[in-house]
DNA sequence: ATCTAAGCGAGACGGTACGTCACGTCTTGGG
DNA sequence: CCCAAGACGTGACGTACCGTCTCGCTTAGAT
C-alpha cells in the first residue's frame, strides 16, 4: 500500500542538483560545497538533496560518479606492455586534473564503510587498477610477466605512485612519469635478477 | 617597530593548544577539530589560537608536526636492502595506525603552498622517502642496486603503495606488504631482464 | 516571489523573545542585555533573533514597545485642570520607576531615525504630550487657558521638566513635582501679567 | 615613603588620551569610544588610559569635561529679562550641536553616583541651570519676578524643555524656542491669574 | 652617582559577545 | 506525497574589545 503513492521525484531536480554540485565542486572545491550553495544555485529545496542524500560529502561523491570518469575504452593491441603503458598514461592525464585532487581529497575524507563510498572507490580510484590487473594477466599468458609474482603487490606498485604524487605533491605527474614506472617495475632495481 | 615589543607569547599557552588539538585530533579525528573545543578544554582564548594559526586545518598540522614521528633512527648494517626492508616496515607500522588516517586526509585537504604544509610534506610523509633515498645511495656504491635507476621514480615505487593503501583503504597494511614491496621493486616482474 | 513562501516565521519564537528581552532589561539594564542571553534563556537561536531584529538596541525597544505603557486611560471630569494635574502625575509615576531610567536611556541611545526609533518615541515617550495637548484644548474651549498660548512650547514646559530630572537626577520626581509643575506653567512667574 | 616616588604620570600622554577621545567622541560618537582606538590612535598603551580612568564611559566624560563648555560668561545688563532670554539661547547653542547629543546620551548612559558623573552633571548641564538661579534671584530682588515662587520648578521649566527636545528629538531646538520658553514661564497659561 | 620604584608604549593574555554561515529539520502553500 | 521556499534550533566561525598582565625602556627622587 506504500507503493506508488503521491508525487512521484522529481528527475528534474536530481539532474539540477548533481549538475550545480559537480560545478560548485570544480568551482571552489569539496571544502566549499554546501547544501545550501546547491539548493540555491539550482533553484531546489534543501530537503529534496536531504531526501536523495545524506550531507555533502555524500553528494559530492554522488556528483563525481555521476559524471563517467573515462568512458575511452583501451585499445587492446597485440604488445600488452604497451597497452599497459597506454593504460598508465591514461589514468595519469584523467587524475593530474583540477579533478584528481578533488577525488583525492574526497577519497581521504570519506567514510570508508559507506555505500556511496566504496561504489566511489571502486569505480572511480580502483577502476584502473583492475584495468592493469587484465593487462597483467594477458602479458603472463604471452610469457611477459613472470607467473610468481603477487599481482595485488605489483598493481599498487604501478598505481601506487600516481596517487602518491597526486596527494603529496611533492613532484610533477606527466606521461613521462608513466612510461618510468612501467619501465621500473618491469625491470627491478636489483643489478642482477634476484631469483 | 616590530622588533621584540610588548608581552612575548606565552609558550605555555601555545604548549596547551598543541597539546589538546593532539588530543581532540587523535579522539575525533580532523573534521571535528574545533578551535572552540580546543580553546575551552585548554583553558584558552580564541583569539590565542587564532594569533598563531590562521584557521583549524593549520593548528591540526602544527599539532602533529610538534610530535617527532617516531625518532628511533635506523641502525644502519652491513646490508642495505635489510635496512631498507626494515625502514619500509617501520614506515608502514606508524602510519598504518589511527594517526596514519588523520596525517593523510590532512595532506589531502591542506593548501598546497602554505609555508606549514610545506613543513608537514617535507617532515612528516617525505622523510621516510628521503631515508630511503640514502638507503638506496649506499646499495649502490655497494653495488647492490644498478646505478642507472631514475632514483625518484623508484622512491614513488616503494613508498607510494603504502600511502595508496591507506588512502583507498583497498586492502590491509602491514609488515609482509612492506617487505613484498622491496622484493618486487628489486626484482622487477619482466620474465627477464630488460637491459 | 516574496510572498507568503516559505514556513513562516515563528509567533512563540517572537513572544519568548520579547518577553525575555524584557525579562534581562528589568534585571540588569539596556547596556547588558545581550543577544546570546536572550537566545539562551528564550530556548530560540541567535538567527532567529537578528531575523526579526538588527542589533540589541532594536530588540530592546521592541521588548518595551510590546508592553502597554499603561493603558489605564484617564478619566475625563469636568475640570481639565483636574485632569492635567491627574494625568501629569500618571506620567511621574509611570517613568519614576526602574523602567524609566531605561526608557531614557534607550531613548538617549537610539538612532533617531530609524522606524523603530520613531514608533518607540512616539508610542513611548510622546504618548503623554499628546494626551496633554486634548485636554489643553479642552481647557481652552472652556476658557481655563489663553487661546494665543504657542502650544508646543508649552507642552515642552509640562512634560519637558520630568524627562529632564529623569535624565539628570538632580531633584526627585513626585507627585508633588507634578503638581507644581501644572501650577507654575499655569501661573507664570511675573509679577503681573504681561499681556 | 611612598608619595612622589618612582616615574611621575606623563602629561603630554594625558593630554594626547583626552584630546584624541575627544576626537573620536565627535566622529563617531559615544557607543564607539573604545580604549584601544583611543590607546592606537593616541600613541599610548592602553594601562596608561586605565591608570586614570577606569573604563570608557568615564573617559567620555573626562574628555567633555576638559574642554571648557563655554567660557564666554554673559554679560550682566540693566534687563534681569534680557540676561534670562539671552542666556538661555546660549544654552540652546552650545546644546544644539553634535556635542549636545553625545551630552546627552553620556547623562543618560551614566553612572549616576559616580564622581566624575556627577562633576560632569554639576559642570556642564546643571551649570547653566545656576545661571539661570541667579538671573532670577537679580529678578525678584527687582521686583519682576515674584518672590514666592518655587524656584527649581521654575528652573526646571525654563531648561527641561531644551534637554526634552534634544533627548526626544520631536521638534527643533533655536533661539525662537529659547525666547518662547522664557515668554510662556514669565506670563503663564492662565486666562487670568490664578493668585 | 647609583639605585629603584613607578610610568611608559607595545602587545599578548583569558574572556565575552558579536554578527554570520551552514547545518539538518520542520512547516507552509501549491501541484 | 513531493515540490520550492524559507524559518527553526544548533553550533562553530573569525573578529572586536574588554580589562589585566608582562616585556624592555625611561625617568627622577631617594639613597
Amino acid at each position: 500500500m506504500e507503493k506508488g503513492r503521491g508525487r512521484p521525484r522529481s528527475e528534474r531536480a536530481r539532474e539540477a542538483i548533481l549538475k550545480t554540485a559537480y560545478e560548485l565542486l570544480m568551482e571552489d572545491g569539496v571544502g566549499r560545497l554546501t547544501i545550501e550553495a546547491v539548493a540555491g544555485r539550482a533553484g531546489v529545496g534543501k530537503p529534496t538533496i536531504y531526501r536523495n542524500w545524506s550531507n555533502a560529502r555524500e553528494l559530492a561523491m554522488a556528483a563525481l560518479l555521476a559524471r563517467p570518469v573515462l568512458e575511452q575504452s583501451l585499445i587492446e593491441t597485440a604488445s600488452p606492455i604497451d597497452d599497459l603503458r597506454r593504460q598508465v598514461c591514461q589514468v595519469i592525464s584523467v587524475f593530474s586534473s583540477l579533478r584528481g585532487r578533488q577525488v583525492t581529497q574526497m577519497m581521504a575524507a570519506s567514510e570508508p564503510d559507506s555505500e556511496l563510498s566504496k561504489a566511489f572507490r571502486n569505480r572511480i580510484i580502483l577502476k584502473s587498477r583492475e584495468e592493469g590487473r587484465d593487462i597483467l594477466i594477458r602479458s603472463q599468458s604471452q610469457g611477459l610477466v613472470r607467473r610468481d609474482i603477487d599481482m595485488d603487490v605489483v598493481l599498487d606498485l604501478i598505481y601506487g605512485p600516481i596517487f602518491y604524487r597526486l596527494l603529496v605533491g611533492h613532484a610533477k605527474i606527466d606521461t613521462q612519469f608513466g612510461r618510468d614506472i612501467v619501465a621500473a617495475v618491469f625491470e627491478g632495481m636489483a643489478t642482477e635478477p634476484a631469483r
